[in-house]
RNA sequence: GCGCUUGUAGCUCAGCUGGAUAGAGUACCUGGCUACGAACUAGGGGGUCGCAGGUUCGACUCCUGCCAAGCGCGCCA
């Protein structure tokens, strides 16, 4: 519909402008918005306001004419020109009922659009990264945000017409990981972080316990062997991260996180990655050595300093695999990359840009998008938690599953927009009232599939044919709000997608939700609004409306990997 | 000191590529069920949008400076 407007208002512009009574202005992108209040129709335009200045013309005056040279269509009952020179259109009926036909004929489908398409009408490759945990300890809140807020971008872009790889990059070849297999192998030989002997940067959890014990028990995990050698630092890191990855892909799936594509540090290694991107980068004249070290000339890309590449000791700073991954990244065919990750890594992205632009392979500049989200704190009984029992230093992604659940505890991770700092309060989690908004949202849900069951005990089954024929029966105010919410979805769905904002998905739904129960309770208020009224006619267009609410609660909870339970 | 991010109601946060009177929830006050699930809802009070300039017909939104908080500033990842 908006679009429907937007040639309109552009066919009176160029009439006005070929019978000259404009100057041959040159036109700016037409933006027609719904409007916030009601009383200013229904849809509003600013083109009047914004050509003000370049036409010569007072808006308001400017707004008359293309008001006056509007083609006239069936659509629209009438126009008024207000406050400083908006343009409002007041649609018919039938315009504002039309969605939920589209809602019940693509189903599933609805809100979705072909952002992702090329030219012919193809998906486009878009690959995203995220979590990427090092296999060194169990998943924290932070990884579960970056879980969250990942996977919904994956959700959002894949119902935006992409064809997504959703891949996992494990840092398993660092000094993390050194660090990792001292811990265990001491824990092996007996050694706790209260002796002498315990390194400084020692992991002290209480899962290397767990895991030294399997491995002294001979419990082999996802194919590592484990061997019960404690003097066997080779076979106990190999143990330990298997152990760990295995761990964590649990996690995961508890959470309904899932990947396309594991990539491990230590192939860049293996396969020769490492060293020939390095050969490139020495190649293309980026490089120096100083210090007994070889550095990158990262200020030639913005940097503030140039950064080492090989240490003085010979093994290579994180970040150069980090470039050889991602030039892998590009070799494979991906130009639209989208890393989410915790910001406190961010100043990594000028690092692995620049090293990029060095390879001077055609990689664009701004090559790869970032998504970082700020750190997590959690919240109980009004005080901050900050260690788990298992983990020792931090609150693990299980520990929230287990106490919230999932579906709350993947909403409010994605609820909030991924660079602002996020509290998570466990007891809000934890409530059945509107004051949690997970609830809220799946309670309406829920409410809309019980009359559909009451629906069928009192009268008779739901007749969609009879819906979809009355739907102008829909007249009050409360079901109009509705209508109009409902139509504004393909949008939410467009622009979360476009700005990798999966947030404000969560927003709408709680809006659509405020819609329905404010419908359901008008009903409350007056026997006459209800849903289920004797009339068959009128009863069956509320429900066939309500089962589009329905569908779109459901599309929408799909896209944030929430449930949409039929009872609670 | 430098860089990134944030600063909106007492609290937690939205505010759609600049648009009409800045919105929700919570908390506080006042109403609504012999129930289509009240796990809900109607209304009220509550704001110098961190501060100060600038651009614009119009700024919470863009630019500059300052203030405050978080993160980063390793030959750790």
């Amino acid at each position: 519909m908006k679009d429907i407007i937007q040639q309109l208002i552009q066919q009176a512009i160029e009439g006005l402008i070929s019978n000259k009574t404009l100057p041959p202005v040159t036109l700016p992108s037409i933006k027609v918005e719904r409007t916030r209040d009601p009383s200013h129709g229904d849809l509003a335009c600013n083109i009047a306001l914004a050509l003000a200045k370049s036409s010569g013309l007072a808006p308001r005056e400017l707004a008359t004419l293309i008001c006056e040279n509007l083609p006239a269509n069936q659509l629209i009952l009438s126009t008024e020109i207000a406050g400083p020179g908006f343009i409002n259109f007041f649609l018919a009926k039938t315009a504002k009922t039309d969605v939920v036909l589209q809602i019940l004929e693509q189903a599933a489908c609805f809100g979705h659009n072909q952002q992702g398409h090329d030219e012919a009408g193809k998906p486009r490759n878009a690959q995203v990264e995220f979590v990427s945990a090092n296999p060194t300890g169990p998943l924290h809140v932070g990884h579960g945000r970056g879980a969250a807020v990942g996977d919904s971008i994956c959700r959002l872009l894949s119902a935006s017409g992409w064809n997504v790889t959703r891949e996992f990059y494990y840092n398993d070849a660092g000094q993390q990981i050194n660090n990792l297999a001292t811990s265990v192998q001491l824990r092996c030989q007996g050694v706790g972080p209260d002796d002498s002997q315990w390194p400084e940067d020692g992991y002290r959890g209480e899962y290397i316990v767990e895991l030294a014990a399997d491995y002294m028990a001979g419990k082999p995990i996802n194919g590592a062997l484990a061997l019960a050698e404690a003097n066997n630092s080779a076979a106990i890191r190999d143990y330990a991260v298997a152990y760990l990855r295995n761990e964590q892909d649990i996690d995961l799936k508890a959470f309904r996180v899932g990947f396309d594509v594991y990539s491990l540090e230590s192939a860049l290694y293996s396969e020769g990655k490492v060293d020939s991107t390095v050969a490139a980068l020495i190649a293309n004249g980026f490089t120096y050595e100083a210090d007994g070290a070889l550095w990158l000339k990262t200020t030639d890309f913005g940097d503030d300093k140039d950064r080492v590449m090989r240490k003085s000791d010979g093994s290579y700073t994180y970040f150069v695999p980090d470039v050889a991954y991602h030039l892998g990244k590009w070799q494979r065919g991906f130009k639209t990359v989208i890393n989410e990750q915790g910001a406190d890594h961010h100043s990594t992205i000028t690092r692995v840009r620049a090293g990029l632009q060095a390879l001077n392979v055609g990689i664009p500049k701004g090559w790869p998008d970032y998504v970082l989200h700020q750190m997590v704190t959690v919240m109980r009984d009004g005080v901050e938690v900050k260690i788990s029992k298992r983990a020792g230093s931090y609150v693990t992604l299980s520990d929230l599953i287990e106490q919230v659940g999932c579906d709350a505890t993947r909403y409010f991770l994605v609820a909030r927009r991924a660079d602002s700092q996020l509290t998570f309060d466990i007891d809000l989690a934890l409530q059945k009232s509107n004051d949690n908004p997970v609830f809220y949202i799946q309670y309406a849900h829920a409410r809309v599939c019980s009359v559909m069951r009451q629906a069928v005990e009192k009268w008779k089954p739901f007749d969609l044919t009879i819906g979809k024929e009355h739907l102008n029966l829909l007249t009050s105010d409360a079901e109009l709000a509705l209508l109009k919410t409902l139509a504004a979805y393909p949008d939410c769905v467009a622009s979360s997608a476009r700005d990798f904002a999966p947030h404000n998905v969560a927003s709408y739904l709680r809006d659509l939700a405020a819609n329905l129960h404010a419908w359901y309770a008008s009903g409350s208020q007056q026997k006459e609004w209800q849903l289920l009224v004797a009339d068959d006619t009128l009863r069956n267009a509320r429900l066939t409306l309500a089962e589009a609410s329905r569908q779109v609660i459901e599309n929408g909870l799909e896209l944030l990997g929430v449930s949409a339970p039929e009872k609670m």
